[in-house]
DNA sequence: AACCCTAACAACCGCCGTCTC
DNA sequence: CGAGACGGCGGTTGTTAGGGT
């Protein structure tokens, strides 16, 4: 491309903003809205380019931004969405209210990645140095399951941003689909080992949404483990990363299938997690009086040595539909699902086991129901190291009070 | 008091995807 | 359909304040 800075052009200001083209940026769009952001500084009688006034308006002055220093819980989940996104600042802007990708950016460069990288931990890999020389094969599965986590909450991020703009446009649409109840089946010739009906009752919830997390599951232990909690009863799957929402009214359904006559993972056993969600159900967006709906979700597993090799995911909401597929590693996905609610959203509001170390650290906590997530299903070493990595990084972050001399 | 160093943060730059004409 | 405009995003730089010598 290579198009000409726009501040390259003749008698436009830079540097530092003063008050008064603040008062005159917001007056401006306080009566007239932005619109137009390369029209608006000569309307608006201000020497700058539309960009440089995005740009104040979006990371400074816009009302609804949230300023000054991060809570703690903010900064660890700024770490442990880092650990999973890497520098994808606007994905993990999402996830804290208020907070803006820069501000986040500048927080990281500024502080939590020295910290980490003063506590002996990689900011860029969130591995302890000596972990990364070690090379045993759990580790290597662990890197390459944290791997392929990443990847799938990558792409469901940039998913979901483009499905809530595109159902923003459609919502009347949507409305007129609740009640839609087909119903999306594996067709999968595996043979059905277990079903779970995951409908939980959440006192705390006006929607008594019972919640079934794919993430989680995997995060916590790994799919195995996931069938021995959907199998001794465990029906609240809770996840630090990845939440689905379904109403009581249209319990989700997950079905964890072996196409090999099962056995243990990592030998010749290709487990299937078919997780064929709700029919029908619907999914309340958190502060808007409106419900949406979606259809059903499908998601194949397949693993292999403790690593998700294929995979395919689909979540459709009406006529649209979204599908993820892991094929060799690789990541492929479509993207004409409407879930505007979005897993992620329910990210902070879980009660995961990483608030476990913010009540270590004795901030308050609402960890209501940590009740291990699966700790007694007696996992291998993967999943420990797994599950044993997140604990790691976020006790590390939080055990340490802010006045160190570390810090 | 002057200088230097560093931390913190605001702002800019350039690339890219999407939109519009 | 293509070119340019627009806006988002991540990386980087510039500025300022504060502390140490």
């Amino acid at each position: 491309m290579g198009r000409l800075p726009c501040c390259d052009k003749l008698g436009l200001k830079k540097g530092p903003w003063t008050p008064e083209e603040d008062q005159k940026l917001l007056a401006y769009i306080e009566e007239h809205g932005h619109g137009c952001w390369r029209a608006l500084p000569s309307i608006a009688g201000l020497q700058r380019c539309g960009k440089s006034c995005r740009l104040r308006w979006t990371n400074y002055l816009r009302p609804d931004i949230k300023r000054g220093k991060f809570s703690l819980q903010e900064e660890q989940t700024i770490i442990q969405l880092h650990a999973l996104l890497g520098n994808r600042w606007s994905a993990i802007a999402t996830h804290l209210p208020k907070r803006i990708d820069n501000e986040i950016k500048n927080y990281w460069n500024t502080h939590l990645k020295k910290r980490l990288t003063k506590m002996g931990i990689d900011p860029i890999t969130h591995k302890h140095k000596n972990e990364t020389l070690l090379s045993s094969d759990g580790q290597s599965k662990t890197v390459a399951n944290l791997s392929h986590m990443a990847q799938w909450e990558s792409a469901r991020l940039e998913a979901e941003a483009r499905l809530v703009r595109e159902s923003k446009l459609r919502s009347h649409s949507i409305q007129n689909q609740l009640g839609c109840s087909t119903f999306a089946s594996s067709s999968s010739a595996s043979t059905s080992v277990l079903i779970v009906n995951s409908n939980k009752q959440d006192p705390s919830s006006t929607t008594s949404s019972p919640r079934v997390d794919v993430f989680k599951t995997w995060n916590n232990g790994g799919w195995l483990k996931c069938n021995e909690e959907v199998s001794n009863g465990v029906e609240d799957l809770e996840s630090p990363t990845s939440t689905l929402s379904f109403s009581e009214n249209a319990p989700p359904i997950m079905a964890i299938t072996t196409t090999s006559g099962g056995g243990v993972l990592g030998e010749n056993t290709m487990p299937m997690i078919e997780f064929v969600g709700c029919s029908g159900s619907s999914v309340k967006e958190e502060g808007e009086q409106e419900w949406k709906s979606y259809e059903s979700s499908t998601n194949l597993a397949e693993y292999k040595d403790g690593i998700m090799e294929n995979s395919m995911t689909t979540f459709t909401c009406g006529l649209h539909e979204l599908t993820m597929s892991m094929e060799n590693s690789t990541l492929r996905t479509n993207d004409h699902a409407i879930v505007e609610q979005g897993f992620t959203s329910l990210l902070l509001n879980t009660n995961s086991g990483d608030d476990r170390s913010l009540s270590e650290g004795g901030e308050d906590s609402n960890n209501h129901d940590d009740s291990d997530n699966g700790d007694g299903c007696g996992g291998g070493d993967f999943y420990e190291d797994n599950k044993n990595y997140w604990n790691n990084i976020l006790n590390l972050a939080t055990s340490l009070p802010s006045d160190s001399p570390m810090f």
